[in-house]
Formats: C-alpha cells, structure tokens, sequence
DNA sequence: TGATGTGAAGCGGTTCACAGCC
DNA sequence: GGCTGTGAACCGCTTCACATCA
C-alpha cells in the first residue's frame, strides 16, 4: 500500500468492483479471485489487484478475496457507508426524472430537494419531493444537511448557479448542462454531456468503417512464460 | 494529414470547439487562433492543433482557422450535416425526460418515437412524440428511419433490448442503465453511467483532502527558448 | 500450489519546441 | 512576425511478469 494519487478511473472501477460483489453475494459466493472478477466484466486482473491495492492488502494470497470483507472495505473507501443527501437545482423535465432516478435510491443517495426560480412551480412536490425557491437554497440545504448538489438547468445559467451552490458550502456537484464550468478548486465538479456523447455516436456513424475497437479482444490467451 | 485512429478524445473535443466556434461567430468574430480557443476552455493550444490537423489542415499559418470554414468542417466531421432519427426505449421518467431534451434538438437530432412494454402507456405522447409497443420496433425503424437507439430501461433488462435494437440494424446506442453491455463490434456503445459518476462524487466528499486536481495548473508559462 | 501485490515494460495521449509557411 | 503542423519528449495509465506469501 502506498499513498499516491488515485485517479478517476481508479475510482470509478471501484463502483464497478462493488456491483460485481453485490451480485456475487447475492449468489451465495464466499470468495473471488481477481481473475474471477476480471472475467465478468473483461478487465484485466492485474488492473484489480492494483486498483484495491491502493487502499491497503485486502487479498489473501492463494485463496482471494474474502467478499464481505471487500465489500465492507469498497462501501468505506467511496463514502457509500454514510446517506447523502442531493438537491436537484432546476424542476424541468430532467431535474424532475431525476428526483426519482432508482440510481439515486440504490446507492444511499436521497433526494431532499428541488430547486426552481419559476413561481408556478415552487410548492408543488415530484412524488415526496417538494420544489422550492431557488432564492431558500442555503437555508435548505442547511435544514436538510445537503451534500450533493445536481444541476439541471439550462446552459447559460449553469455558471451562476454553480457558484451560488458554492457559496452554500456544496463540495460535489453533477452538471447536466452542455457546457464546461469553472469550480472552484475544493469543490468536486462532474459534467454529464449528452451532447458529447451524441455527437460521438454521430461521428462514427458518418464513418461506420471505424469499428468499435474496444470489444475486438487482441489478446490471444498467450502463454505464461515461466522462466 | 495522416490516416490514423482517430481517438474518441479526440472527437469528444471536436464537440467542444464546435460548440465555442458557434458561440464565436454569433459574436462576429471570422478567424482564430488555436491559442484564442485554448484559452477559452482550459486546453492547451497544440492540442487543438492536432486535434484538427487529424482531418485536414484547415487552418492558415500566420492567421489562424477561418471560423466559418472550420465550423463546416468540423460539423461534416462529426456528421451533424444530415438530422439523425432517435428512438427511445423504456418510457419511464427518464426516458420521457430525454425525450424533449433540449439538447438532442440543437444538435440535428430528431427523437421520432417512444417504445415501452407497458399496455397503459403505448399510444400515449409526450409532446410530439408517440410511445409505441417495444414489439413493433424494427417495423417503426425503417419507417422513421431511426439510426440511434437510448436505452432508457431498466438494468436488467438492458442487454436484451440491446440485442433487439442491434437486431433492428442500429449501429448507434446510448445506454442510460447501469451496467456494462456487450454489443456486436460493428455497433457503437456508449453508456452513460449515472451511479459511477454519484459515487465517484461521494468518494470526494469522503476524502476531502483529495482536492480537484484539474483545476490546480502546474503550467507555469515557461518563457519560450529560442534556441 | 495458487493467487496476491508490485516493479518494470508498454502504450496512448498530451505537451513541448520548433521548422515551415503566410 | 505570427501561427500552424508535427516530431520528440513526457507523463500517466495499463499490462506483463514474477517474487512473495498463505
């Protein structure tokens, strides 16, 4: 175990390793080997074992991991033992899907709020959400112990609004707004594009000849090489 | 010009700097430069270079790129020059969000049609569009001409309906449902994973003293040695 | 023996630095 | 002089290969 810096992929497979044990446990498993996980979703082991390695020695050599135990250990390392709570900032057709995306629920992740300038709005509730003037913000989130802020609202406000969660002392906010933000450097920033990732399945539709290289498997099962 | 791999980095930018080259001329700007664009987003200036010079040397030395020209350029590049027909499957929250998202009219997208399993909502619309039986899809896919395909359903059920829609002969999906699919190498995938991105917020938030590494620039503009 | 943890090699993308051209 | 296009250096992530240990 070292202490570096660990990087976004590494924590984004981390999520993937936690569903995969999940899965594993409801199916009665005990232990898991890195090459039994890499063969699930087609990763590379070797990628697994340094990934958990980073946090400390989870592994048993000869046996695996113990999956309860690495469960337990992932569910700390990405914060998902304690509940958070989300304000969704902008009650149009995506905050309002979002309000009660089952993605949130599952994963400890509460919605307790919508936000919205838009008068004929605020009041009304989204299944047990209720709306509320963007202009409470700071008292709601305070109220409500808001951690997460999710903004959902059209291009040209995001950058205000971003800053006005900032000032409410929100360090981890999702944009969903097609445009790149400026944060802070003590808040986590993640930008959700849809534009990006529609335009990208345009650009290789407009040229079918670039295949999707990433499921063609180059890797011949090569031999081990002992010696 | 060389013909290589064109990363998907690559083509994520293109939307980038074809978005700010839409924002330049509504300003009434005609060249600029790649360092001009650098700045406007925080790229560095031979990344765009090269970027671009994948596809053409489309800028003038000494001038910079003719914004008009690139723009048609670029948007040639990523396809955007013909409308693309989406068709949404799973007529959940989501689902109905996107389907009058914003985002997918700006850029030359159509959604033409809902799909769900659900008796109750088939012939039901939202805004313009009608939600038909998920069993009728090929036949509504020639119809409309639907080239993209998003998933909007639920996990488990997600790589069956890949496999339908890749059946019907789309080569481009978008997956909303959290968990890795497997498609055929001669369609395009791209998921759009809502939880990894919730979580990799909540490690932040765990770990505070992670700040935002991207934000931080170590580029001290280090004077030009002239031999 | 069998699987982990990890230095070293490999690889792909980014940045630098400058030749080439307007 | 200014800015593009691009080989070379650099950097970080991934994969390999193996020493290590239950």
């Amino acid at each position: 175990m070292k202490v570096e810096k660990i990087s976004e992929l590494t924590t984004n497979r981390l999520s993937i390793y936690l569903r995969c044990l999940n899965e594993l446990t409801a199916q009665g498993a005990k232990t898991v080997s890195s090459d039994g996980l890499a063969q699930k979703f087609h990763l590379n082991s070797a990628q697994i074992r340094k990934d958990l390695a980073y946090f400390g020695e989870f592994g048993v050599r000869g046996v695996g991991y113990y999956i309860d135990d690495l469960r337990k250990h992932i569910t700390k390392i990405l914060g998902l033992d304690r509940r958070h709570c989300v304000g969704i900032i902008g009650a149009g057709r995506l905050g309002m899907a979002l309000a009660d995306y089952y993605g949130f629920a599952q994963t400890n992740f509460t919605v307790a709020a919508l936000f919205d300038a838009d008068r004929k709005k605020i009041g009304q509730k989204v299944g047990e959400v209720e709306i509320f003037d963007i202009k409470d913000f700071s008292e709601i989130v305070k109220r409500d112990k808001i951690d997460v802020a999710v903004l959902a609202v059209p291009a040209e406000f995001a950058q205000e609004v971003l800053e006005k969660v900032t000032e409410a002392g929100i360090k981890a906010v999702m944009n969903f707004a097609p445009i790149p933000l400026r944060a802070r450097s003590d808040v986590k920033l993640k930008t959700v594009d849809l534009t990006i990732s529609l335009e990208s399945l345009s650009y290789f539709l407009a040229k079918p000849n670039n295949l999707n290289g990433k499921n063609v498997k180059p890797n011949a099962p090569k031999a081990r090489i002992k010696k």
